[in-house]
DNA sequence: TTTTTAATTCTACGATGTAGAATAGTTTTG
DNA sequence: CAAAACTATTCTACATCGTAGAATTAAAAA
C-alpha cells in the first residue's frame, strides 16, 4: 500500500504492452547494464509487473534464458566472403567472444541448448569461411573444435579475471599459431617437406 | 524435537572431529557422488553439525571452494620425465580435465583465484614438458594458452552435454593437429621449408 | 577462581525460483 | 445477450540458499 497496488487479473486492453519480446529485451539491457544475469524479479521490477507474469510468457527461467540466447545470433560477425579467411576468422571471433562477453553468464545456457545457439551459427560461418581451404572433414573438425572450445575457455577466463580489462587482440597470438599449424599442415602435405 | 538436539557451545574435547581437512573432504566426496557443488547446508548435514559451525573454518563459501580447488592439485599428473612431450602432454590434459569433470562447478572457482590452483600447476607441468622444444617465450605461451583455455573449453562443453558421456578421448584430434602446428613450425624454421 | 578464548547451535533475514490459486478482463459459444 | 471458456495478470506461499549476529558452553590462560 506504499504507493503501488497493481489490480489484479487480465489487463485492460488499452495499454498491455509486455510480450516475450519486451521481456527478452529488458532482461538483455539488464544484462549489459549490470554484467551478470538478472533474477526474475529484479526483471518484473523493471517491467513494472509482477515476477509470476513472467511465468506466462516463458515455463522458467532457463528457457528465457535460451531464448535470450537465440536472440542474439543476429549479432554474429557476417563473413564478407573475402578470401582472406585468417583475418574472416579472427573477425569473427572477436564477435563471437564479445557477445559471450557482454552477455556473462549465458556461456552455460548457450552450451546446453541443443539446437539455435550463437555456437551453431559461429559453426556455420566457420565453415563458410574455411571452405577455399578444402579441409578433409576429420582436419576440419579438429580445427574448429580446438577453436571453439578454446574461444569459449577464453571467454571464462575474461568473465572470472575481473581484475584485467577485456583484452580481446590477447587471442591473436594463440589463433596464429593454430592457423599456421592449419597452413603448415597443408603445404607439408603439398610439397613433401618434411 | 525429533530426534536430535544438540547441545549449543564449544564441545567436550572428546570426539570433537570437525576440522578444515574433515569439511574439504565431506565436501569433496559429495562433489563426486551429486555431481555438483553442494550446499552449505548439505555438508553440514552430512556432518551432523549446524551450517554456522563451517564459518568457524572458512570465511565464507567461496573460500571453502578455493580450498577444495587447492586440495585437487595433487590429483594432476606428474611428467615422468620422458622425452616424448606428446604423450605427456596428452596425460596432462587428460588428467586434468578429469578433475574438472568430476568436481563439477569448480572452474569458475579455479579461473577466478590468483594462485595456488590446479591451472597454476597444470602450467608448470606444462613448462616442464614443453621445455626439450626450446620454444621461444612468446611461441611457448601461445601454445599454452591456446592449450589450457581449449582445455577450460572441452570441460565446459563435457559439464553442459548432459546426454554424452565422458569422452575424453575426443581432445585427441584437436591437441594432434595443434601439437603439429608447434612441430612443423619449428621444422620448418630449421630446415627453410616454404 | 576469574577471565578470555574457542567452537558450537539458534534464530533470523533477504535473495531466489516457482507452484498454485484468485482475479478480472476478453472472446467464444449457445 | 448470457454463460462459458480462455487469457493475462497479481497474490500468497514455500523451499532453498548464503550468512549475519547473538547465545551458549567448554577449554585454556591469567
Amino acid at each position: 500500500m506504499t504507493v503501488e497496488d497493481k489490480k489484479r487479473g487480465r489487463p485492460q486492453k488499452d495499454k498491455q504492452a509486455l510480450s516475450k519480446e519486451l521481456i527478452i529485451n529488458v532482461a538483455k539491457q539488464m544484462m549489459l547494464n549490470n554484467k551478470k544475469v538478472p533474477s526474475i524479479r529484479a526483471i518484473s521490477t523493471a517491467l513494472n509487473v509482477d515476477a509470476m507474469a513472467l511465468y506466462y510468457y516463458f515455463k522458467n527461467k532457463s528457457v528465457l534464458l535460451e531464448e535470450i540466447t537465440t536472440s542474439l545470433i543476429s549479432d554474429i560477425y557476417e563473413p564478407t566472403g573475402s578470401d582472406d579467411w585468417e583475418s574472416e576468422l579472427i573477425e569473427l571471433s572477436k564477435s563471437y567472444l564479445t557477445i559471450l562477453y557482454k552477455y556473462d553468464g549465458l556461456l552455460k545456457t548457450l552450451l546446453s541448448m541443443s539446437s539455435d545457439s550463437p555456437a551453431d551459427v559461429f559453426i556455420g560461418r566457420f565453415s563458410f569461411i574455411v571452405n577455399p581451404l578444402s579441409l578433409e572433414k576429420s582436419q576440419e573438425k579438429a580445427f574448429l573444435d580446438l577453436l571453439v572450445d578454446y574461444l569459449h575457455g577464453f571467454s571464462m577466463a575474461l568473465a572470472c579475471n575481473s581484475t584485467q580489462a577485456l583484452a580481446l587482440d590477447d587471442i591473436e597470438p594463440p589463433l596464429a599459431l593454430l592457423f599456421q599449424g592449419v597452413v603448415l599442415q597443408k603445404k607439408t602435405v603439398a610439397n613433401g617437406c618434411r
